[in-house]
DNA sequence: GAGTTGACGAGACCGTAAGTCTCGATAGAG
DNA sequence: CTCTATCGAGACTTACGGTCTCGTCAACTC
């Protein structure tokens, strides 16, 4: 009751906030000093005394406010990518299928989300909190292509009985894929030989 | 994996060999253990020391004849699986074509098979070279079915212009996707949906 | 302004696991 | 019998994620 020059909306607080507060300068020190090193290091490993060297911090620092080293990579990606994932609308079924897969596809050739992905990929191999928080994060991406498919067989271009899950699979499954492996291109060719192979149009 | 005292057809050794020989008893124990550690713990980290305990080996022996703890469990793995995969031929390209999806599919679910392949991949995530011989290992599978499609586009099954490599990849970008995230099943139902969906026939 | 509180940089410290080194014992080749 | 390479055992080194402590400093309260 002894606080009415207090911050607003926190009628349960017992106390708001005394002591010196977070640094915002910090704050972005860190993340972006994850994020230059993860796309620097293409894959290889970042060390949490790094990115703590690097942004010219304590560890203890990082550690008061992102639990692992991993959620700090991730919010270091999120942070720079965009998390709305706009639906295209381009009046065909084909026409948006195409502008997804491209769009999936480009987010792959620019840096420095790639070198970031892949190095965020190597540590969600041994670090199950963060696998989730990755599978989160695509869940978004996996979502906007349900959504043309499904409005896809809703105006009858697309045959009731496919399978939508598995034609998002067949999307991300063969980014991820090439993505890791490297081994095949993920340029606009072969986002359009995708599309018609999943339309089963042979161009 | 390291079988360099060839004691025939050895016409340039100064030395053939001399002193205690490999033990076999002791290659085979450390390939077990290996391979029932990595299949009861479902993608969980396997140590060194624990394979060189369960061997009943010390750790040198190991190291002796394995560059490295990743290449001991592809070796325990591959040991046991079968390095030769048979190309089906049922007649028809639809009828091949499902067989191989099914097998591909089938492996993910056969232990030690599945928790074995986790593990390794979890592995290869932080070791290139691994990562380059579980690639290796996987090249004769990707063979069979690229096999597969180029007959059934001979035969004129398949239209020519289709991408098999896109295919292929469409196949083991479905399979590795769904099986290390686990939100799909790879069973029968799958195979079938997937084989339509590549060749156009909505089921 | 004085005092309290919590963030800060720095770095010691711990646990774990991969890989190396050493040692005494042992087994096959000559 | 001797020479040499393998064996089990385990100490040791290195690297890294994460914790703990300490002295300092900024913001808020009284």
């Amino acid at each position: 009751m002894a606080d009415p020059a207090g911050p607003p909306a926190s009628p349960q607080g017992p106390r708001p906030h005394t002591g010196r507060q977070r640094n915002e300068a910090t704050r972005r020190a860190i993340l972006d000093a994850a994020l230059r090193l993860i796309a620097d290091a293409d894959g290889a490993p970042v060390t949490v005394d790094t990115i703590a060297r690097e942004a010219g911090v304590g560890k203890q620092t990082l550690y008061r406010w992102w639990p692992s080293k991993g959620t700090v990579l991730l919010d270091a990606l999120t942070d720079h990518a965009e998390r709305e994932v706009p639906a295209p609308d381009t009046g065909s079924l084909h026409g948006d299928l195409r502008a997804v897969v491209g769009a999936v596809f480009e987010s792959a050739r620019t840096p420095p989300t790639a070198p970031a992905l892949r190095t965020l990929v190597r540590e969600a191999a041994r670090d199950p909190q963060l696998a989730d928080l990755l599978r989160e994060f695509t869940q978004a991406r996996r979502a906007v292509l349900r959504e043309v498919l499904a409005r896809g067989q809703e105006r009858g271009d697309l045959a009731a009985d496919r399978d939508l899950d598995l034609m998002v699979d067949q999307v991300y499954g063969v980014f991820w894929y090439r993505f890791l492996l490297g081994h095949a291109p993920l340029d606009g060719a072969a986002a359009d030989r995708l599309t018609d192979s999943l339309l089963g149009e042979a161009s």
